[in-house]
DNA sequence: CTGAAAGCGCTTACAG
DNA sequence: CTGAAAGCGCTTACAG
């Protein structure tokens, strides 16, 4: 079966290729009556332009490329991912726009397949994930002049329009809430260090520590796996003056704490409070239910790709502030056991 | 900073542009030592071929497309779906070959994406997930001629080559495995009763059930939630003749049925065995562990996406048989309680 | 409002 | 082994 070209819509429609076009694109040079009867053509014969014709003759890619560089094994077990793509999904196709997925191994690849996409014209714009202290990415797309926002800040996208959240003001409330409980020794189970976001929120972690007299306010620092989050558990709650709350960074190692304290027959919430980040469905899948501060995830997801997409036709994106992270109390979170 | 493009490269290394592609695409036509001066101006100067205009040269696109149809909710618990396309893209990228994602409502919408794709000819071929009793995508498939492989099966595929994993033979082992172990109640938790790998699976359970003679081999649909597996699981446990052992068709759903076992003072394993199929690092999350039943989900999808480049490239596909999957015991599975 | 033509950046027969 | 040229299917000034 041979696909439609403009030329075989033309003809059916006796004007040029030309007019053909400008019917398609709405575009004035056509009178309504010959724009409506092209497009009847168009959709008898099932005609859609050629991606690759469109995008050589100057108009764009009309897709945009996102790149995950972290593990798979990481990658398949956090919901956030998944709500995020499905988010820049929804405000995509909307408008028509493929998304460009790769998933590589380190930042090094991740600058290459920019470099790559940029030299074949492959996508309008990017969307870039993950961002780091000094990270490396966002130089080289800011000198290749490859469209792009920055999922993350506030800080660190240096000259790229970037959708944020204040995480510093969603940690603080959750730890004010934990010390209004009656909690002294909250302990915080980090992500990964060198991700920037980790880091404004253990900054916030400290800084909310001593605003409150918490001189414990520990941060330790993980990957985001339920096995490291499980050692790091096992670790806090051995210690002699073990915490009485524990914050962690994903809702993974979050549950991964849960079963440490099932299995040190720690009861949780009357020995110990779980607050988890990144609310998801993960977290009301065990018993009792996590406390967790979450977001629309999706929501963020279409902001950026609206940004973007702003970007790429010509506008200005100062980049946008997007909602903060609320805490959903369940059933993880209650007072501190009395001290005896 | 403009790209540059193959007459950069031509006039640089004072060659025509076709000899620049004969040496980029390693054809002959060009002597070595040319083609080596050539790769090295290219390298230099940074060029990639536009993948527009080689698309529009009759070349391929170098693409391939993947659509899911699912509510994002369920897309992102589910580790399944990333570990898939993690899977996919490594083969991919190795190949140089991008992936266009697409999450779409129904299957109605996923049609109509594909028609559009093949339009555009945005794609070089699509990889076809979550196969129905009467799938309708695959005679859209055929009739457009589009290249196509089918993950799942074996039947169903229509005239499409697909790749498979027989879960016909992994359940049935899972049924003797927990009838050894002294079960007779055993009931099943289903996942959406019109993807065909559950109505395979469920057939299968009813057949080695009535081989073992357990007259009481149940399943009951759900919908791969945790909600719905919780509910289900409520029930099934209310019973006045309850089942000691419960397999459920998603990691997500057993979890949520080990949290209503021990909401209902239920204990796991002494009072009931949990199976989950699915093996993701979840299982390993919760207290106790989850015994489960899987297989190496990257892999799959690397072996699908093979076998679609090898359509691609003209090669006859007859679709593979994967590995089975295995069950891994752990701590959630046990003999039943005596009678007394 | 419409038609004819150039051009986007490649690939690939076709002559030399 | 190499060069000149046509063509892929669009978009977009440029004349009429």
């Amino acid at each position: 079966m041979k696909r439609p070209t403009i030329a075989d819509v033309a003809r059916r429609a006796g004007v040029s290729k030309g007019a053909v076009s400008y019917a398609l694109n709405g575009q004035p040079g056509v009178s309504e009556a010959t724009r409506q009867r092209i497009l009847a053509i168009a959709a008898e014969i099932g005609f859609s332009p050629s991606s690759a014709a469109r995008a050589l003759s100057g108009a764009t890619a009309r897709a945009i490329g996102l790149i995950l560089a972290r593990p798979a094994r990481t990658l398949g077990i956090e919901p956030f991912f998944m709500e995020l793509i499905s988010g820049v999904e929804a405000e995509l196709s909307a408008r028509s726009y493929a998304l460009t997925l790769q998933v590589v191994a380190d930042q090094d690849a991740e600058i290459e397949v920019y470099r790559r996409w940029w030299g074949e014209r492959r996508v309008d714009g990017v969307l870039v994930c993950d961002l780091r202290t000094g990270d490396r990415r966002v130089p080289v797309l800011e000198e290749l002049g490859l469209p792009a926002v920055v999922i993350g800040g506030p800080a660190g996208a240096g000259g790229l329009p970037h959708v944020w959240s204040d995480e510093a003001a969603a940690l603080a409330e959750t730890v004010e809430y934990l010390y209004a409980l009656g909690h002294r020794r909250i302990a915080r189970v980090a992500g990964l260090p060198d991700l920037l976001h980790t880091a404004l929120r253990s900054r916030a972690f400290t800084e909310v520590g001593q605003r409150l007299g918490l001189t414990e306010a520990v941060t330790v620092s993980s990957d985001y796996t339920g096995e490291e989050g499980a050692r790091v558990t096992r670790r806090l709650l051995s210690s002699r003056l073990r915490p009485t709350a524990l914050i962690y960074d994903n809702d993974v190692m979050a549950i991964a704490g849960l079963s440490v304290a099932q299995e040190m027959g720690i009861t949780v919430p009357a020995d110990l409070s779980i607050v988890a980040w990144d609310d998801s469905p993960l977290c009301r899948l065990v018993h009792p239910p996590l406390t967790a501060l979450g977001r629309d995830i999706p929501a963020y997801g279409g902001h950026a790709a609206a940004q973007l997409l702003q970007v790429i036709e010509g506008a200005e994106a100062a980049g946008l502030e997007d909602e903060q992270a609320h805490l959903t109390p369940r059933g993880s979170t209650g007072p501190p056991p009395s001290q005896h």
